[in-house]
Formats: structure tokens, C-alpha cells, sequence
DNA sequence: GACATAGTTCTACAGATGTCGCAGAATCTT
DNA sequence: AAGATTCTGCGACATCTGTAGAACTATGTC
């Protein structure tokens, strides 16, 4: 499944909040990108074309719930930006990010316990 | 600096061998990706146009360079990657790639090893 | 010099994206 | 029920992307 960016914005907010309709998720976009009402409709329209969101009706409104969940949003588009950017491995980003000066010691840290536990876990499961 | 999918191909391959000519670029792309002749040329001029590719003439022929890095165009991309799918911060995209099936153990003691050697780089050169 | 070859610029065009306006249907307010 | 308000469906349109053919020009080859 692939988002445009805008396909994004409205993803993010139905995430967040859903079921909700056209006018929900306006409000509950953030400031800068506030769309005609139209502009919303059609976005939306496009993403139950492709699946991603269903709509049902509430009396003459459209309600809308997303089909997609984020984390398979988060997985496709993560295999497109490695297979653009990254030759399609994971290890080559790990590198760049662990390499990244604006990645904060704090935030080294924090990656180097995320994996720990996650190894533990992995491991006590077993 | 924004690079479209195809875009991304003809710097990957002009990143890999520079300088060259469209012809070069051609016959480096992988297999899949072999566009008509003209096809090349035009994303090229596109990215003259857009500053991230320079040109200049050897005899009849174009002949092409680089301008941004492979790192810059990566930082681009990765904080657009960001934006959409994890509201704009690198923690999120950390848990979310620890938290991975996808992720091996092996790759994830890569990562842990690359934040330490890092770490210990930082250390050491203050 | 005449032709084949390879390079160049221009133009084109369909499909994807970003953004709506309009006109009519449904619903709410007095 | 009339007017105001809110939705909806549809069409529109400018840009951006992907992909390439056409036509012309410089070069290489006998």
C-alpha cells in the first residue's frame, strides 16, 4: 500500500481518531494543513478506492475507519525509502543512523536499550 | 532536496561511477531498469534543473557529476520518511525498527555494536 | 564526401497528485 | 414550510512523474 503525502496527513489523523468523519479529522488536522472541505472528501475518496479506508454511512454522513493499520503503513513505506535510499538493507540505515551527528548521545542510548530488552524478550520467550 | 523514485536510480547509479555519461549511467542501472536513451536524458536534465546534477560538455557529449551527496539526499529523504510515518521524530522509527520480526538478531547486535563503536568514537575525541 | 552511428534538444502524453468549486440533496432551525 | 447549514457526488485543472519518439546534428568510417 502506497500513501501520498497528503494520503498521509489524513491517515495520521484517522489513526489517531476513528471512526470520524470529513469534518473530524479537519479539525483534527494540525493548523497549517487545513484543506477545503472538498479537498478532504477527495482524499478520503481516494483512499477507500484503494482500500485503505472504509466508509459507512451514518444517516446522510460518511463515516470512515481506517482498513490499514499504521504499522503496515509504517512497513511499506519503510521498504520503499530503503529500496530508494539504502540499496534495500536495513543495516546500511542502522549505520547512517547510529552515524547521524543529530542523533543525540541520549538517543544512542535509548536505541542501544531499545535493543537490549528487545533481546531479552526475544530471548525469555523462547 | 526531493528525489522522485526514478530520479533516485540515476543517482544511485551516478554516485556509483562519476563522472558519466548518459550512456555510462544506462548501462550501470540494473537489469529491470533499462530506459529508452532518451528517457535518461530527460531525468538527467531534470536533475540539472534541479541543481542536484552537474553537466558539462566533452566534445559533442554531456557529460555529468553529482552535486549533492548521497548522505545529503539520504537526510532528505529520511526526514520526509519521518514526517509521514513517525511524526517527525527518530525515536519512534528506533522502537519501530528494535520491534521489527523483520529485524535479525544478528542485525540488531550489528546495530548495537555500531551505537557502542560510535559512542566510544564520541567519547574519545573530545 | 557519403552513410551509419551516437548524441542532442524538443515535444508529447498518459497517469498520479494536490486542490478545489459547484450544484443539488439532506438536515436543522424558527 | 422557508431559509440556513451541511453533506455529497462530480468535474476541473495545474503540476509533477514516468517514458519516449521525432528530428536534427556532430562524429566515425570507407
Amino acid at each position: 500500500m502506497r500513501l501520498t503525502e497528503s494520503e498521509w496527513q489524513i491517515m495520521n489523523a484517522l489513526w489517531q481518531r476513528h471512526p470520524a468523519t470529513a469534518r473530524d479529522l479537519n479539525d483534527g488536522l494540525p493548523e497549517e494543513v487545513r484543506w477545503a472541505h472538498t479537498t478532504i472528501k477527495t482524499l478520503l475518496s481516494r483512499l477507500v478506492a484503494k482500500g485503505a479506508v472504509s466508509e459507512s454511512k451514518r444517516g446522510n454522513a460518511s463515516v470512515y475507519e481506517p482498513i490499514i493499520t499504521r504499522d503496515e503503513a509504517r512497513r511499506s513505506s519503510l521498504r520503499t525509502f530503503l529500496n530508494q535510499a539504502f540499496d534495500g538493507a536495513v543495516e546500511p540505515l542502522l549505520s547512517f543512523l547510529a552515524k547521524e551527528k543529530s542523533l543525540t548521545p541520549k538517543q544512542r542510548q535509548q536505541l542501544a536499550r531499545i535493543l537490549a530488552d528487545e533481546d531479552a524478550r526475544k530471548r525469555g520467550r523462547k
